[in-house]
DNA sequence: ACCTGAACACCGTTCAAGT
DNA sequence: ACCTGAACACCGTTCAAGT
């Protein structure tokens, strides 16, 4: 009878583990959090992580997956607001996960599975993007290029972290070169 | 009365390590270049590497300091051209670096002589950026944000890899955005 | 001053053994 | 199915010993 009640425990303990690493390597990186440091602020002997992820990488992914999904939930919150007011909160919003930029790209040159994770990201990224453009009723055959300006411009500003007044500018400056005049 | 040859022969030295350093971060990768794999290509043992950098961090400050000066030293053949020309000169330029990008972010954030190193490119960058803005006539509140952008898209060029068409529609948008209509 | 072999502390991961 | 202690191969770095 209880054919799922296994799984749920071990869905529960899939997500305490995540929920640890998720905190440790936004804290203090990647790199720094080691499996054994993870396993033991899990309270479980350090290989015991690899029945529920098949590597550090894959645990790395699962976190980047989770925060995405955070943000994506409260997004609709800014949805329909000005171009410069949604480019300034998903800043904001992703700056949480400001250390984890640069190990994703440095990773994906190592990881297939992260390689895999970084190249949707940039996907719906890019799709978000051409909605929002064309929504503002942008036209021409730039929209490629104002689209990749605009997430690499994201992206620097996330890996960067500047203050909030010259981010403030960018994302406004942003937001004006896709306004039709 | 030989006071400095020796110091000739160290420099000399240090230069061949240098050498291999740069060939073998650029072609594999810095982190899957360990430091015993680098020894070996410049047929020394292990830590005879010590003794002329203080730890492998030193090493790619080193590497990326020549691959700049290299750079700058052909920046003079497009120092003139049009703007779009000169982005994407650097962008090919560059692009020998390509995953030493993401290592400079991920080290940036442990190493305090990658993290130095990499706050003087982006002063290096701007700065260059700055005074061709401004030869370009431009003016006005936002030409800071219109640098960041700059550096922070060619950044992203450069990490990411495009491929020549998209690469040349990013540069050419960009020198447009400069140019005053 | 320069170079080395050997050791050190650490890392991600694997494996045989338990329940 | 799940968890562990112990081991493995590797890493950057240090140190005592040589010349």
């Amino acid at each position: 009878m209880p054919a799922n009640k296994p799984q749920q425990d071990r869905a529960e303990k899939r997500a305490e583990l995540l929920s640890e690493a998720r905190r440790l390597f936004i804290e203090d990186g990647y790199e720094s959090t080691s499996m054994a440091a993870l396993a033991k602020a899990a309270g479980v002997a350090g290989n015991t992580i690899y029945w529920y992820f098949t590597d550090k990488d894959d645990v790395l992914v699962a976190v980047l997956n989770a925060v995405v999904a955070d943000a994506l939930a409260d997004y609709e919150q800014v949805s329909t607001a000005p171009i410069a007011e949604q480019l300034l909160w998903i800043v904001d919003t992703l700056q949480q996960m400001r250390t984890l930029v640069s190990t994703v790209h440095s990773r994906a040159t190592r990881s297939p599975a992260v390689d895999a994770w970084h190249n949707g990201f940039h996907l719906m990224t890019e799709t978000l993007f051409r909605t929002t453009l064309e929504q503002a009723g942008l036209s021409g055959t730039d929209i490629e290029a104002e689209i990749k300006i605009g997430v690499f411009t994201i992206e620097g500003l996330l890996a960067h972290g500047l203050d909030a007044a010259s981010t403030r500018a960018i994302c406004q400056r942003l937001a004006q070169l896709w306004t039709p005049t």
